[in-house]
DNA sequence: TTGTAAGCGTTATCAC
DNA sequence: GTGATAACGCTTACAA
């Protein structure tokens, strides 16, 4: 059907091997026969069979992706797609393919995955969260496949590349920018704590508290049972009531927004801050402060991590931490919020 | 490596070639040959190779997925990613696989396409949108590729199947129910002319006046340069200033949410409705009545299609129109907008 | 009903 | 430098 490395070879006068020497740059083959091959490979239109290739190779140059079928909406937040754009990016550059499967729960999750990695159709595979007591990392582990992680990975997954935020610093930072503007009561709106990046910011929110000299009083600590706007918007009254905060460090931007529209209905100002920079947070008035963790970057660095291993680029470190980045805007501005802007 | 079928015909002692039949359910395996190979293909824990089975078979049973890099936002939405599930969960099913890229433009789109295509990594290709003289689907009827498009083609794409919703029906249906309503002055809120959903929509509003025997009025037909929130806030005043409108039927939930903050900044009541379904229209007050386009099934459908036609079930037809439905809500519930709930 | 053997298109190991 | 040639693991005529 398709124009083979036998067309070009009869074509150029030449052997396969040399053929396929060509393609893989090898250097000892004359500059003379490169051209001759290379013009075959033109006219003829050739390009290597994957399959073939693979089969030959024994690898597959395919990283495989499981999607969680999120109970909760995180289908509706942009974190998935992006994160995906920059691994299809950077796979495309470094000539991997991305294969990827929805799952309904993860039972299915594991099989579709047991698919992926016994029928050899990826070399590695990458997981976009990171799960207590997860069976797919469990599976990936037994399996000695290569995989990397979105999140941090329970440590005893001895194997597990990752990327992941520093959670910690991060709500340390966002603190730290409220304690320099003279807030001394900041609240802290998170969501379930069982997501360890509630955990994570949380410290970090005390840390930083302790670090700056403020006394903790976990009656500013607030933790909503979900991550949705509602969520946020349901604790306001509690917060605003009982607590007496000068600030509001919240751990997600629908959570903030929750509380910013319960502060806007009590006619109440108090700067407030929120995570994932977004969109909906970035058009509102006052266009929230936020934090971004860079979805697409750790989308980026996961493809990294996972095709320098595959490559036996060694000397690379198991993990890679994203920074993030405080998108100051109007709802921290003290000169915006007592309207003098 | 890893056990080949080779090694289960040896220690079922039968040929490779028996042990691929039962595979394939050959049906002329005596029960017995049967029982034995599936036995030491349990024991061995044997998988095919799927490098191996896409050679042999010159089928690779994966798809391609081209997803666009909008200029727009069209990331924040969940279109894509709901399609993507469809396709995915559907293409499981059939026991395809799917690869996908991320372009950076269509001029990237196409070079990305050839790699697919040309190294038959994909026996077929999906796009998640129609352009206007689209340059990845020239390239596929050039090569002779099967392909799905989701929106409908250019007519001069002779090969191209294809899922859509029927726009034209689906406004009219909007159209109709707020003539229902009594409503008789119904505006048209647009997106850029140049989208073919916002020129089926605005027939489809046209059809249904006429069929209706409401004179047309254009000066009721809006078009706004984007489908942004600001986009519908910033016609907001020239819709409810001039044209005397009593219903505001919008081609795009977010062009509506920006109408409706708008009348809402006013204390302007009318009833209003958008397409979509997206989230945020579904938890503001009022909730918003909208078009559920179901990206999902379009995903589902374009899978089923696309597969249909390589498995050769020829009697399919080359498109397939995925049902709209009225999600009704607050915002045009004559109740609930004068208070009466 | 089952076995034999020739591909499928590459790559890789020898030779020369 | 380059050419034979044997894998890679599976499918599929063609025999038996």
């Amino acid at each position: 059907m398709s124009v083979t490395i036998k067309d070009v070879a009869r074509k150029a006068g030449v052997a396969p091997s040399t053929v396929s020497r060509v393609i893989h740059g090898n250097p000892k083959i004359s500059e003379e026969t490169q051209e001759r091959v290379r013009q075959a490979m033109g006219v003829l239109g050739y390009h290597p069979n994957a399959a073939a290739r693979s089969l030959a190779r024994g690898r597959s140059y395919t990283l495989g992706l499981m999607i969680p079928n999120s109970e909760d909406d995180l289908f509706v937040k942009p974190f998935f797609i992006m994160a995906m754009r920059g691994l299809s990016i950077e796979a495309q550059r470094r000539g991997y393919n991305i294969m990827f499967s929805f799952s309904s729960g993860e039972e299915e999750e594991v099989s579709l995955l047991k698919r992926f990695v016994r029928t050899n159709v990826v070399d590695g595979v990458i997981l976009m969260t990171s799960r207590r007591d997860d069976k797919c990392m469990a599976f990936l582990e037994e399996k000695n496949c290569p995989y990397v992680v979105i999140g941090r990975p329970e440590s005893r997954f001895l194997h597990a590349l990752w990327v992941d935020n520093d959670n910690v610093r991060a709500m340390y930072n966002l603190v730290a920018y409220f304690l320099k503007a003279g807030r001394r009561r900041i609240a802290f709106l998170g969501g379930p704590a069982d997501f360890s990046v509630t955990r994570d910011r949380l410290r970090g929110y005390r840390d930083a508290l302790k670090a700056h000299g403020v006394e903790r009083d976990d009656s500013l600590v607030f933790l909503a049972p979900g991550f949705q706007e509602r969520d946020g918007y349901a604790l306001a009254g509690k917060i605003l009531s009982g607590a007496m905060a000068d600030a509001i460090a919240a751990a997600d931007d629908f959570l903030a927004l929750g509380m910013a529209s319960y502060m806007e209905e009590r006619g109440t100002i108090l700067p407030i801050a929120g995570f994932n920079n977004t969109m909906k947070g970035s058009v509102i008035r006052p266009r929230l402060t936020s934090v971004d963790i860079q979805p697409e970057l750790l989308g980026t660095r996961a493809a990294e991590l996972l095709i320098g291993h595959l490559e036996g680029e060694d000397s690379l470190p198991p993990y890679s931490i994203v920074e993030t980045i405080l998108m100051e805007r109007e709802s921290t501005d003290p000169d915006f919020l007592s309207g003098n802007s």
